[in-house]
DNA sequence: TCTGGGGTCCTAGGACCC
DNA sequence: TCTGGGGTCCTAGGACCC
């Protein structure tokens, strides 16, 4: 009769695949992979296509004449379609809990609570169906006490004989033994955080699987790696670290970049290019609502041909004032490219790089208009604004003088409370909003 | 020839994620 | 011959200042 939070993993199986064969059928029951830009390398892949040993990230040339025999498809990427249906599975997923992050096209964290396992292994199946029949994306869901061992669950629901025909796993219904075997069945290198680097490293310590690291010292994994992995152990022990981030902070950095077909080497093309990713970064900084104060430039030659000569520049320009402006942005970056080009070199790749942000100021204006409101009339005026700052910093937070961190929900609550009457509560200082950390 | 200590800021690079 | 693009955080080391 527990009543404990749980934090519920959701993701699309082989997402980009599945995708595809919404609008075309015949792909089903067959390889396919899904290729980056350039069509250089697999970035999705059916089962049938992991099955023929086929890794992410993968050439696509070195595996296209076997994958082709084998009858299989190969697809240019469709990020518009992807995104599309990325937005309707989240809002169908999001149907399941007041409380979700979007982690990434494909995956989203939710949080369930004060549900016994029986409803939790319900809810999960009727997830399940509800966005197979209403968007045609069959997901995987995994359950844990923490992010990390959501993900953990998920990829045992995925990929384990003894949950994959059901799709879900519900890491706190098991007993504890059997959970320890499904820790120490899980590989060190497919805990969440741990890429190639580390799961070396954690393997000549004898670190092997998560049940090892979740049995480690925290403060021992600190000081031999560092702090993050410090957290991935503790979480593995069901101590929360990470919370859920509903409404993630504004971006920090924007890039925009891209190789060429072939290799490049005059000036004029590198401009074009360079022009070209600096208005798209100015687009993005403007749909944010930001400017920009930092500017960088950055070219690349060919990384994996050791003959060929390898100059990789990058030069940063700080703006007198911060500009959303693509005018000023494009100058701004191509006098960078002026500073780093070099004659001589074949070029792969070049790309604009947007730093140290700043939102609207105009908002703050407007939020200095509603200080000490304290009538029913402004009520909406407030809501209003609020959402206008929401929607500016890209967040759903505000920080309030008196009762700190606060959500417009709790905001209409706390009016309902008072009767009509907005409470100086709702003083707002712009310095003053903080990062969410944790609840 | 000997040669302090501590703070901040910035950048580069390394690790990770999808 | 052909190898993506867009993010995050952390650490180390140098410059600079007092």
């Amino acid at each position: 009769m527990r009543s404990e939070r749980h934090f519920v993993l959701v993701d699309g199986n082989n997402f980009y695949v599945s995708c595809e064969r919404l609008f075309r059928p015949a792909l089903r029951h067959r390889p396919v992979v899904v290729l980056s830009n350039n069509d250089g390398c697999c970035v999705a892949r059916s089962n049938e296509a992991k099955a023929m040993g086929i890794q992410m990230g993968t050439p696509y040339f070195q595996i296209r004449k076997a994958f082709e025999k084998a009858g299989g498809i190969a697809l240019s990427s469709n990020y518009t379609l992807y995104a599309d249906l990325s937005t309707r599975m989240m809002s169908v997923i999001g149907q399941y809990s007041d409380r979700q992050e979007i982690y990434s096209i494909d995956e989203s964290f939710l949080e369930w609570e004060g549900f016994r396992h029986f409803d939790t292994e319900r809810m999960a199946i009727d997830l399940r169906r509800k966005v197979e029949r209403w968007v045609g994306i069959p997901v995987g869901v995994g359950i844990g006490e923490t992010k990390t061992l959501a993900k953990l669950a998920n990829r045992l629901a995925k990929k384990h004989p003894d949950f994959k025909a059901q799709g879900y796993c519900n890491l706190p219904g098991l007993d504890p033994a059997e959970r320890q075997r499904y820790l120490e069945e899980t590989p060190i290198g497919e805990v969440w955080g741990i890429g190639r680097r580390w799961s070396q490293k954690l393997e000549t310590l004898g670190i092997r699987n998560a049940r090892d690291l979740s049995q480690a010292d925290p403060s021992r994994i600190r000081s031999t790696f560092n702090v993050i992995l410090e957290r991935t152990a503790l979480e593995l022990r069901g101590v929360l670290c990470l919370a859920l981030e509903e409404s993630p902070p504004p971006r920090q950095q924007i890039i925009a970049s891209r190789s060429f077909g072939g290799l490049v080497t005059d000036l004029e093309s590198l401009r074009q290019s360079i022009s070209t990713h600096a208005a798209r970064a100015a687009e993005k900084l403007r749909e944010d609502g930001s400017r920009a104060h930092l500017l960088t430039v950055f070219l690349h030659t060919p990384p994996f041909n050791p003959k060929e000569p390898q100059y990789h520049p990058q030069v940063t320009l700080r703006l007198k004032t911060p500009s959303r402006d693509t005018l000023t942005l494009t100058q701004a970056a191509l006098r960078g490219l002026e500073a780093i080009y070099r004659e001589g070199f074949r070029y792969q790749k070049a790309g604009v790089m947007l730093g140290e942000m700043t939102r609207e100021e105009r908002i703050q204006t407007d939020l200095f208009e509603f200080e000490g409101a304290a009538s029913r009339g402004e009520r909406d005026r407030l809501l209003a604004t609020m959402d206008r700052i929401n929607q500016a910093m890209g967040r759903n937070t505000l920080w309030t003088a008196s009762q700190g961190l606060t959500t417009k929900e709790q905001a209409q609550g706390n009016w309902r409370m008072n009767r009509g009457n907005l409470s100086p509560a709702y003083t707002t200082r712009w310095n003053e909003i903080p990062k969410v950390v944790a609840r």
